[in-house]
DNA sequence: CCACCGATTGCT
DNA sequence: GCAATCGGTGGT
């Protein structure tokens, strides 16, 4: 599954400002037909019609009126898929990230995916940004072994709460909040 | 056109 | 425990 196998990779972004990494460290699967906590679950609109496209695509959404999520596109065009980026572990721009608001501890600068947004200085302009090509992009990072893998429930959802699609790598100081 | 509500965060 | 804050979505 995609959304275990980013964990260890390196999600980068060079910026007029500086450039701004981390290491993916908390991921959640979202697909869409057979999901009724995905974007997609009720089929193709507007906000969520880069979920449709092809993989390797960012998926942003605005959410409770202040945050921006990022998601990679996971799956064929024409089948709904992503994965949210829970959490990273700084590794370059925590300088740049600061400016940005947040005063807490260097681990935790992109400890939830409101975070990493605000962090990356994501907008709405950045849905639909191809992660192959530009300056946002994911990089081979560091394997992470099964054994350093946790598997769980998504996080703040609220329908099929059941379904243990959120993989996190055990012992990370840089997982998101209510994150285990 | 309008009302509801969320893939969150940070403060009380 | 809860307010902040607003665009997408679906129903009237």
């Amino acid at each position: 599954m995609l959304a275990r196998d980013l964990l260890g990779r390196i999600l980068f972004y060079r910026t007029p400002a500086g450039l701004i990494a981390g290491r993916i460290v908390e991921t959640e699967a979202y697909t869409g037909e057979a999901d009724p906590a995905s974007h997609a679950y009720r089929g193709r609109t507007a906000r969520n019609a880069v979920m449709f496209g092809p993989a390797g695509h960012a998926y942003v959404y605005f959410s409770y009126g202040m945050h921006y999520c990022l998601n990679v596109v996971a799956d064929r065009p024409g089948t709904a898929g992503a994965v949210l980026l829970r959490a990273l572990e700084p590794l370059a721009g925590g300088e740049l990230m600061r400016s940005r608001g947040d005063r807490g501890p260097e681990a935790r600068l992109l400890s939830g995916p409101g975070k990493i947004g605000r962090a990356f200085g994501l907008t709405l302009d950045d849905n639909g940004r191809d992660f192959t090509r530009g300056s946002l992009g994911i990089g081979a990072g560091t394997p992470v072994s099964d054994r350093q893998v946790g598997v769980s429930r998504r996080i703040g959802i609220s329908r099929a709460v059941e379904l243990p699609y959120r993989f996190a790598v055990i012992g990370s100081r840089s997982v998101s909040a209510k994150g285990t």
